[in-house]
RNA sequence: GCUCCCGUAACUCAGCCUGGAUAGAGUGCCAGCCUUCUAAGCUGGAAGCCGCAGGUUCAAAUCCUGCCGGGAGCGCCA
């Protein structure tokens, strides 16, 4: 439909195609038109006024019109067009159709890996992590759709000095405890470590003994205690993607790089990159990097150099045109070393080739949600609430039934998933549960219920023609939109919808182009906006437009499910 | 002190990249709508020096500069 107009102007006005494409814009209101042109940018070339300019456009537009455009208007400097209604929506519908709808091909060819979630064995999974997850998960999804080649891929810290800190201070203090695969109890440990040392300062050098024992690897008993122990937090994280629809193709833990970072770190000081006072470390002050610390003075690697020698392993296993990492704000300085070392390191091509993606922290409106592990929130204490709410809620509706555990979870999720989407990934983001897990307005819950809306009449249809099989062809239409449906004049929640649903694809390739999945959120709720204005104002089943309005129904149900699942958020046909 | 991010309605946020027509949502508040496809819904209303001050432009929430306020980071945590 654009182009329509697009060609319509460009062949009157001294602008080539793209210039007139780009200068098109959507009125603010719909009463005002479909399309709009400005003219302000043509009166110096024109030597005339903007509105003249606009007049005579209109005037020149009018004497052939395009059967696609029913009328132009001037408003002002404006030229405003309004499309044929319903060649539109047969236009919309029979795109939607289509098997490639929703696929995009701005990333073809191109091949990314995406580092995302990574959690501390020994710590709490918090709701930080929840953030990271949603986002590198739903990242990889739109770059798929655009034609991507992704790899998934998780980076977990299970070495380190909070290792050390955790070991000690179980050895020291909670010896007589049993291991538990607990969360919050492995999360307290640490939380008390950190509270222990910071009473006293001998005790950091107690720690320090144990972190060089843990890599040297020389203590049986420290050993078995970490692999235990490390394997209970893993395990722990599995129901956890498993609850947040996250996959990863593989996973990568810290202590694998322990070794080569090690080796990689003297290899830098030998060539004279790195340089050793106290300890080994990277000076960048002149690139206002200041300095990165590889080796401590006792010799033990730190995450730093760890980063490298995964920034290696990935060139080498992973070539890819673009290696994502998806991580908190606080980081961001620490990646902006790693790009810069990696390029003094004479991987220039590579280092170009390195993404940063740095979100905002999740912080909770003060005095609520506070928790034994600090400021953080536990991933299953918060969720243990949040399904709880949501199980409450579908009992108050009456949608009892005996999986209502699973939908109430699945809610839970898209609640929470959402409202962690819906923002700009770099706001520091203010979650407040009891906002944030209400069900009505701008949610997750919302979205999935204007899809079990849609789902509910289209159940309806098929049933009824199941029933009643002799009336197919007279009665019911047909739901594959293969065949025609008749289109008569459309309401305006009708056209409001058709438009919506036309610009799913325009969202999917900014939200692509600018790592922003909250794009598609924000789509999403305006679409089951205008899906449940529609609803109320259209009957749809026994109704003259039957037809058409079926097929709306499910191209609406088909993007808004596309939609979601870019966001990552499960579906639900029933509430 | 330096660097980065944020500042839009009472609250939580879109819009800023790529400047255009009276600045949009949701929550909360006020007034309505369930004998009709799921009321987790819909309709209407009140509510804004778009942090402040300059600059660029025919046109600035949007671009530039400075300031103020909040957050994060700045060598042996990850």
């Amino acid at each position: 439909m654009k182009e329509v107009v697009v060609k319509l102007i460009a062949k009157e006005v001294s602008l080539d195609v793209s210039e007139v494409e780009n200068s098109i814009e959507v009125p603010p209101k719909s009463e005002m038109g479909d399309f709009a042109f400005p003219c302000f940018g043509l009166a110096k070339s024109e030597k005339k006024p903007p509105v003249m300019i606009a007049r005579d456009l209109v005037g020149k537009f009018m004497v052939n019109l395009p059967k696609e455009i029913e009328r132009v208007d001037v408003d002002g400097a404006y030229v405003n067009f309004f499309v044929d209604k319903k060649i539109l929506a047969g236009e919309v519908l029979k795109k939607v159709e289509e098997k490639g709808f929703g696929k995009l091909d701005l990333g073809k060819g191109k091949k990314r890996l995406v580092e995302y979630s990574q959690p501390n064995t020994h710590k709490a999974f918090h709701v930080g992590h929840i953030r990271g997850t949603s986002l590198g998960e739903s990242l990889a999804r739109i770059f798929r759709a655009c034609g991507e080649k992704v790899v998934q891929m998780n980076y977990s810290g299970d070495s380190g000095m909070h290792i050390a800190k955790w070991i000690w201070c179980y050895r020291k203090y909670h010896k007589k405890e049993k291991l538990s695969d607990d969360e919050s109890w492995i999360a307290g440990i640490y939380v008390d470590a950190v509270k222990g040392i910071s009473e006293n300062e001998e005790f950091q050098e107690e720690v320090d003994k144990i972190n060089r024992k843990i890599e040297s690897g020389g203590d049986k008993a420290i050993n078995a205690l970490w692999k235990k122990t490390r394997a209970m937090s893993i395990k722990s994280w599995k129901r956890i993607y498993d609850e947040l629809g996250a996959h990863f193709d593989v996973s990568f833990f810290e202590s694998e790089f322990e070794e080569a970072g090690k080796d990689e770190s003297l290899k830098l000081l030998e060539k004279g990159i790195a340089k050793k006072d106290d300890a080994i470390f990277m000076d960048l002050k002149d690139f206002g990097l200041g300095a990165w610390v590889l080796l401590r003075k006792d010799g033990t690697v730190l995450y730093s150099a760890k980063d490298i020698a995964l920034a290696l392993r990935k060139f080498k296993d992973y070539k890819s045109d673009n290696y994502l990492i998806c991580i908190g704000n606080e980081q961001k300085l620490h990646f902006e070393q790693l790009v810069k070392t990696l390029e003094l390191m004479g991987l220039k091509d590579e280092a170009s080739r390195y993404g940063v993606l740095p979100f905002g922290m999740v912080r909770f409106p003060e005095g609520k949600m506070s928790s034994r592990s600090g400021a953080n929130v536990l991933y299953s204490d918060f969720f243990k609430e949040v399904v709880k709410v949501a199980k409450d809620g579908l009992k108050k509706r009456g949608h009892e039934g005996n999986d209502i555990d699973k939908r109430a979870l699945k809610i839970a999720v898209a609640s929470v998933k959402y409202s962690m989407l819906k923002q700009g990934p770099k706001k520091t983001m203010i979650f407040d549960p009891r906002a944030d897990v209400a069900f009505e307005g701008d949610t997750g819950p919302y979205l999935l219920y204007s899809y079990a809306r849609a789902s509910s009449i289209i159940r309806k249809v098929k049933s009824a023609r199941n029933s009643v099989p002799s009336k197919v062809g007279t009665g019911v239409p047909s739901l594959s939109g293969k065949a025609k449906v008749k289109i008569s004049k459309l309401e305006d929640s009708e056209v409001k919808l058709v438009k919506k649903i036309d610009g799913f694809e325009d969202v999917v390739g900014r939200a692509y182009e600018g790592l922003a999945p909250n794009l598609i959120a924000n789509y999403c709720f305006e679409l089951a906006k205008d899906f449940n204005e529609f609803y109320h104002a259209c009957p749809v089943l026994g109704s003259e437009s039957e037809g058409f309005r079926l097929a709306l129904v499910g191209a609406f149900r088909l993007t808004l499910g596309k939609g979601l699942e870019l966001l990552g958020i499960e579906k639900l046909e029933k509430m």
